[in-house]
DNA sequence: CTGTTAGCGCATTCAT
DNA sequence: ATGAATGCGCTAACAG
C-alpha cells in the first residue's frame, strides 16, 4: 500500500499525504488529522527504500565492529544504538570477525545501502583498504577504539594505559611480568597494548620481559597454563583485553595458583561482566558506551553540517583503572 | 553514480549492465567482461534502494531481540549472521531492551524497511501486538527463544531442562533449592522455567519451596547476598540465566560461601563464557548460534516457496546440562 | 544477445 | 493550502 491509496481513501493529492509526514506545518491542520487518522486506519507506512531513493538520505548508519561476541563491542553497539535513536537515526550493524576481507565487503554493502555515515573500528586504520575506499566515496565516518592522527577517532590512550597498569604492578613489588596478547595483527588496539607494556616495563628497567600472544580463545588456557608453570614463573600477567584475562584467571586455578595470592592478573576492556566475577577483574575501563555514542554525536553533527569529518575532530576519551581483586602485592615468599 | 553512467562508459544500454549483475548468463561474455572493467574502472555499486524499489525484495532479514548486552542473545545474533550470510542475505538488527513500547516500534521500522522476512524474540507471544501487527501484514517470521502454538518457533524446552536440573540436584541431596528468576513478566522464558522449577519440585515433593525474583541486575548481588543469609539457607540455588548465575556465585562469596561446597548454584544459557569461569559453571546450555541458523534457514526457505511460515514449521532444538563445578553434593554437616 | 520503455513509492518543484 | 508532474536508480517485460 502506497502514499497513493491514502491520498485517494482520504480525497487529497499524494503530495499532501507527502507533506503530512514531511512537513506538517505547511498542511491544513484540518486536513492533516484527516490525513493521519486514514493513514492509521489503513495500518500505513511509508516506504524506506523509496524515500531514500528520492532524497538520497537514509537516515542509517552503518556500524562495522570485529565481532559482538566480546561485551565490549556489544556495550559499544548499545551505546550506539541508544545515540543514533535519539538523533533519529536508524543503524545498520556487520561484524567482520577481524578479517580484512569482510571489513572491505562491509563497506562495500554499506556504501551501496544508502547508509547516511559511518562508524567502524578496523583492524588497522594504516593499512584499511576498506578505509581508503570510504575516503574515495566522500561519506561521512568515524573510528571507534582505533587511533590514527589521519583519521577521525574516538578513543582512549591505550597505550598510557597499560604503562599505568605496569608502572601499579611494579609499586606492588611485581617483577616478573608477562604481557598476556590476542593476535598482534589482528588489531591496532593489541599493538597500542603492547607497546605501553613495553614502555612501562622499560621505565622500570624491567624490558627483557616477554610476552606471549594468544591468537585464538580456544586454546588461550592451554597455553596461559604452560607459561604458568615455567620456572620461574611470572608473578603478574597483563592480559592485553577482558576475555583473557579471565582465561587467565581460569588458567591459574588449574595449574594450583591462587588469584591473587599467588599471581596477579589484570585485564583491558572494562567489560560489565568483569565487576560480578569472583575475584573481581582489576582491569582498565573504557567507557565503551560512550565511545559508541561519542561517535554517533560527532557523524550527526558532520551530516547536520554537510561536512565530512577531519582528523581533527577525533576525540580521547577517559580511561579509569578498577581496582577489583585480582591484583595484589607479590607475596613475601617470592 | 547510476547504472546509466556505466552504460555510456561501456558503450551499452542499462539493460545490460542491469543483466550483467542480475542475469550474467543472458550477456555475451565479452560484452560482460567490458561491462565489469567499466564497473569497477568507475567504482560502481549498485543502489540498494532502488533495487528493493524496484524488485520489492530487498534480501534482507530484521532482527529484533531484546538485547546484546546479554551474551545468549549475542551468540544467536552471531548464528543468524552467519547463515543469512551463506543465503545471501544481509540482516538489520534492532534491540528492544525487553520493552513492549520498543518491541512494536522495531516491528514497525521493519516493516517500512523492506524486510523479507523477521526473526524476532519478543517477550511474550500470546499478548504481543507487534507480533499481530506482523501477521497483519503477512511477512513470514520465526520467533526465537519464545514457544507458542500459534507462532513458528525455534526453542529448547526449557521446563523440561529446569525439572532435569531440580532433580539433578535433589539426586545431589539437596532438600532446600531457591528459584531465582530475572523479571517473570520481562520474558516467557523466565516463566517457562520457572514451571519447569514448581513442577521439578513438585515431583519431589518440595512445592513448599519459594522463588527470589531480582528484575534488575544491578541489585541481583544484593538481593542475593539476603536470600543467603536466611536461616536456614537454601542448599542449592536455580538461577533462570547464566548472567543471574554469576551474580548469584559473586553474592555467595560475599557471604562467605563456598560454590560448590557450601552451596550449588546452576544456570541456564550456556554462553561461552560460563565454561571459562572458576568454577565452570553447571548450567543448561542452548544451541544460540544453531537457534539462530535454524532460524533464518526456515524463513530463508519460506521466502523461497512463498509461502508464509506456519506454527507446524516450529522447530525445538536440544539442550544439555553443562556439568561444571558450580554444584556438589549437599555437605554431610548440613 | 541487446535496447527501449515503463513504473516501483516517494519528495519536491512549479502552478494554481 | 493544495494538486499535477517529474525523476531518484533500478529491473523486467517486450521488441528487435
Amino acid at each position: 500500500m502506497s502514499i497513493k491509496d491514502v491520498a485517494l481513501q482520504a480525497g487529497v493529492s499524494m503530495s499532501t499525504v507527502s507533506r503530512v509526514f514531511n512537513l506538517p506545518d505547511k498542511v491544513n491542520a484540518a486536513t492533516r488529522e484527516r490525513v493521519l487518522q486514514t493513514t492509521r486506519a489503513m495500518g500505513y507506512l511509508p516506504n524506506a527504500s523509496a524515500r531514500s531513493l528520492r532524497t538520497q538520505r537514509s537516515r542509517v548508519l552503518g556500524v562495522v565492529l570485529p565481532t559482538l561476541l566480546n561485551p565490549v563491542f556489544a556495550e559499544c553497539l548499545d551505546g550506539i544504538a541508544q545515540a543514533a535513536r535519539a538523533a533519529g537515526y536508524a543503524i545498520l550493524p556487520i561484524t567482520t570477525d577481524y578479517e580484512l576481507a569482510q571489513e572491505e565487503q562491509a563497506v562495500q554493502q554499506l556504501l551501496a545501502g544508502n547508509v547516511d555515515g559511518l562508524l567502524l573500528a578496523v583492524s588497522n586504520p594504516a593499512t584499511s583498504s576498506a578505509l581508503a575506499r570510504l575516503q574515495a566515496a566522500n561519506l561521512p565516518y568515524v573510528l571507534v577504539y582505533n587511533r590514527h592522527p589521519e583519521h577521525p577517532c574516538v578513543s582512549v590512550d591505550g597505550e598510557q594505559a597499560v604503562r599505568d597498569v605496569v608502572a601499579r604492578l611494579v609499586a606492588m613489588g611485581h617483577r616478573r611480568i608477562t604481557l598476556i596478547s590476542g593476535q598482534l595483527a589482528a588489531s591496532d588496539r593489541a599493538q597500542q597494548r603492547q607497546r605501553g607494556f613495553c614502555a612501562g616495563m622499560a621505565a622500570h628497567g624491567l624490558e627483557g620481559s616477554p610476552w606471549l600472544e594468544v591468537p585464538f580463545v580456544e586454546t588461550a588456557v592451554q597455553e596461559i597454563c604452560g607459561l604458568l608453570q615455567r620456572n620461574p614463573r611470572p608473578t603478574a600477567l597483563v592480559c592485553s583485553n577482558d576475555l583473557i584475562a579471565i582465561r587467565a584467571i581460569r588458567a591459574a586455578h588449574l595449574v594450583g595458583l591462587r588469584v591473587p595470592q599467588d599471581i596477579s592478573i589484570t585485564g583491558f576492556d572494562g567489560i560489565a561482566l568483569g565487576e560480578d566475577l569472583t575475584p573481581m577483574l582489576s582491569t582498565v575501563t573504557q567507557p565503551n558506551a560512550a565511545i559508541g555514542q561519542c561517535g554517533v554525536e560527532l557523524l550527526v553533527q558532520a551530516l547536520a553540517a554537510g561536512l565530512p569529518l577531519t582528523p581533527s575532530a577525533s576525540v580521547s576519551l577517559d580511561h579509569a583503572f578498577r581496582v577489583g581483586e585480582s591484583c595484589a602485592p607479590v607475596s613475601l615468599s617470592e
